[in-house]
DNA sequence: ATGAAAGCGCTAACAA
DNA sequence: TTGTTAGCGCTTTCAT
């Protein structure tokens, strides 16, 4: 092509082709099968644009069809594994619909999301995906108001549907999981499962800590107040209260629920203090996947969260014309101290 | 507000204040200062655009204005510690400055890249950043051609400023860390040190070979063919690589330069069968952090790439008027063992 | 201090 | 089988 400071636009290439606009339109967009427009017309016009370097405006189209071939999403961070991986499958379907995904993290803030809703419907996206919400009605009202299709991931929404995962039973056997391996000490004190990490009013963490409860209680054993720490997700807090809580009972608890990657963390790091040894009389589960946490120093039992499926099933509710306002549950997996999970991405770095 | 089907526009918005279209949007865009519009004027069309739940549609203002506000991103895949960090890093920037982030991954696959770069074009994105670009060139031709501005990290490209990481500086801390931290045994096969991991063609990991070979070379100790194994990335393949290799030697090397934490991932997965106490004689290094690896059984000694700082130093390359076709370097950080780090959202879960 | 009108690049009716 | 025309919602001269 030659040397242009300006971009080739459908009249450049109508003039070029000796044909209209719309037959230029008509030709590139695909819309030709329905306007009977010769085959060969159409090459001449492919060739052309091709030489030229054309491109769709997109800014255009979206103007004139109300539609800008954008789908949003809203998850509460991009350095997360969790997350990460829902933005991979997210932005993988997306790209099979011939959508450009727009992907924002919130940092789970109320006034944040709320901003990236307004924003995005700016742009017109044709629907939005919401994770980890914070404030779903006010997201919901903000859709409605805007004529805006939208779905909500992982925390459930009141004003439209949503796909999560179900905490409840991956808790229960997660739970039932560290009763089961619980080796048992002399100490009453000690010979307890302990639930660590996350907020309790999180939808997540409370449906967590209701699987955590009722498995115990079935047991025999319900859990006391002391036994449930919900002391939020930054790595340091989880520190420090496991620290206290070792402190207290005079050495590790029988077994730990750790309620998230990031409280793993900070449980670790109080970890590397103790003595070799010390993790034999405990067992050790983490609600969510690492790969590098199945080869820690001592086995831990995860719960792997199925992202993959739930993007899979929030396109599918967002793809159905009246879906109403169901709450589609994805099953968690265990997964054994020890082994390696391979996604549907698996092999990337 | 009142129930609308159709979304109000500024000609409503016009209608309902008494004024016209174009004072509307001097008012509402902030061009009023300019156009000496009256401050009561500007008051009363902003009370009512806020009771219509106005938003600009930026599909309109982007015809017009022949820019989107929109930067578009691409990274190779989004699962993936190093990557989701330069996602966060490049949104929050993108936020700072009032524009909205766009980042796709490309899998590596050179036509994927292509066509997403076609993508961000089509939605006159205002700029972009490529990672890991496997066909700058290609990348740089397709920008020219739609006179984008771009910018490469973490992989230079010929025709456009670049940042990347001193792999060679980084590689050459960590190699010289294994060296000094090396046990030395008895069988001389084994007391070497091994790098593994990584496309020998890969820029960053030839500068990374380069770096381990010459500090070996200055340590008399010059690396030969069979203690360099460039598998890729994909964790199976490392696995089978180190296994092979403990097969060779008769036990587990002196010290292990692994290049990637996806390879470190396979060598786990080998390392997992190994009996306690194998480690003892070996010093493990890898090139790319994760909190998790700081807490094995065995020390690890690693490289973090300091994500931020590098698009950080994109942002400042793409808003200089003219900065020439220039390399940044952003120094990495060798992270000893049972170190956590805080990174600047290091908070969020 | 404000309004009228043109036009960004495209698509969809309607004509021919 | 193709061309003409209007208009998507906004900004921007140019008038007033």
């Amino acid at each position: 092509m030659t040397t242009h400071s300006r971009k080739a636009t459908i009249f450049d290439i109508a003039k070029l082709a000796g044909a209209s606009p719309s037959t230029v339109s008509a030709a590139l967009s695909g819309a030709w099968k329905s306007r009977r427009i010769s085959e060969t017309t159409v090459e001449l016009i492919r060739r052309i644009a091709d030489e030229q370097g054309y491109s769709t405006n997109m800014q255009a189209r979206g103007l004139r069809q109300a539609r800008s071939g954008l789908v949003g999403m809203i998850i509460p961070v991009h350095d997360n594994r969790y997350f990460s991986s829902m933005s991979q499958s997210f932005e993988t379907f997306a790209r099979d619909r011939g959508l450009v995904p727009v992907i924002a993290s919130s940092m789970r803030d109320p006034d944040e999301e709320r901003r990236i809703v307004q924003t995005l419907i700016s742009y017109a996206v044709d629907y939005i995906f919401v994770a980890g919400a914070t404030d779903p009605a006010a997201i919901t009202d903000l859709c409605n108001a805007a004529n805006l299709r939208h779905v909500f991931v992982d925390l459930p929404g009141p004003g439209a549907p949503s796909v999560i995962s179900d905490n409840y039973h991956g808790a229960k056997v997660l739970t039932q999981t560290l009763l089961d391996a619980q080796a048992h000490s002399a100490d009453p004190a000690r010979d307890r499962l302990f639930f660590i990490g996350g907020v309790a009013t999180d939808y997540a963490t409370s449906r967590r800590i209701e699987g955590f409860r009722d498995v115990l209680t079935a047991a025999g054993l319900p859990p006391g107040a002391d036994q449930i720490i919900a002391c939020g997700y930054p790595p340091r807090r989880a520190m420090q209260e496991v620290a206290a809580l070792c402190d207290r009972l005079g050495g590790l608890p029988a077994g730990l629920f750790v309620n998230s990657l990031t409280a793993f963390e900070g449980v670790l790091g109080h970890f590397v203090h103790l003595p070799p040894g010390s993790f034999d009389t405990s067992v050790i589960g983490c609600y969510d996947y690492d790969p590098f946490a199945a080869y820690l120093q001592f086995p831990v039992h995860m719960i792997r969260q199925d992202s993959h499926r739930l993007i899979a099933e929030a396109y599918r509710l967002i793809e159905t014309p009246h879906p109403g306002i169901t709450v589609k549950e994805v099953e968690p997996e265990l997964i054994p101290p020890r082994t390696i999970y391979a996604g549907p991405f698996g092999e990337h770095g």
